[in-house]
DNA sequence: CACAATTCAATTGTGCACAACTGAATGGCC
DNA sequence: GGCCATTCAGTTGTGCACAATTGAATTGTG
């Protein structure tokens, strides 16, 4: 872990560092990402839920019953994933799907009481995590806070190259 | 609920509702490794690469051949998702993989001529990334060290929970 | 040497992410 | 009213993550 030093200023960098697998923000990130992914899983468990399900139940939680698209916009999925994911918790029985009368197009998800009961499980799940991270709250605040900007950054990059740079 | 004080006794914390989506730094941290899977799908397209095979082809031109076992080392994955993976890599002409001559158990992973050259064609692939999240150098080095913090952290957790805790 | 335990890659099975497409329902516009 | 673009959920296909298992090769121990 030595060298590279960069000297404080940002301007002189090395081109053939970049390639460097330890200065690959992307690596600590997906490392970062798959670690949580594991620590849900034992905290999960009992539940029976995976980690993006357990997203989706939070959403439902917090806001009722949702069509299938605007869970997707708050969870950043699309159809492919969630239709699947959807029905899985329908055969836990944690939810009911149900086309919607004013619309035959949009799909109601519903949380069954059983669903609904889970929420009382799941609020520990969130302190044990935090634990489990060992930072304390203002650091996970600071952290989350800069993960938004990046994403934030990132999707408009995306879109730049993709959509709007034409 | 929830105000029960910290881990030690960190501040008041008002967060009435832990469950709520934006608290969850999982979430933030799930949706930037994703928006970054969408910048390096668009940055990789043209070397034909996923970013998991990427990630490989870095580990490869940063520390030569090496077997599957070392290569899941560096990038925290079994074989099950390696080989699939390599073979893919293979199929493309990237790489070849020979079972060791000193040891049959174990298969050797090695560059082509082909996959040491896209090297060069690999060198723009970081800076183009970094560009897109818009932060300077420092800032994704301090990112990048608070992210391996929690992943050492939730790593450690895991452990104890499922592994040393017995 | 024999044999049990371990190591290693591969396979199987489940679940998620995402692009591309399908097909039905809706809404706008002449 | 009839047509067409759009919206929405679902399906298909590819690829990754990971647990569990398999089977071959190797190592450790007596």
């Amino acid at each position: 872990m030595a060298r590279k030093s960069y000297p404080g200023g940002m301007s002189t960098t090395p081109t053939t560092d970049w390639l460097r697998l330890d200065q690959q923000i992307c690596f600590s990130l997906n490392a970062a990402s798959r670690a949580f992914g594991g620590v849900y899983r034992v905290v999960l468990k009992d539940l029976g839920l995976t980690y993006p399900q357990y997203l989706v139940m939070l959403v439902l939680w917090e806001h009722g019953d949702l069509p299938v698209k605007k869970l997707g916009e708050h969870l950043r999925l699309d159809s492919g994933t969630l239709s699947p994911l959807l029905k899985r918790l329908e055969a836990a029985g944690l939810v009911r799907r149900e086309r919607s009368a004013r619309d035959e197009r949009s799909v109601e998800v519903r949380l069954t009481e059983e669903g609904t009961a889970m929420r009382e499980r799941a609020l520990e799940v969130p302190r044990r995590i935090a634990t489990a991270t060992g930072f304390d709250v203002d650091e996970i605040r600071a952290l989350r806070a800069r993960l938004d900007d990046l994403t934030t950054a990132l999707d408009a990059a995306v879109a730049e190259e993709t959509g709007g740079g034409r």
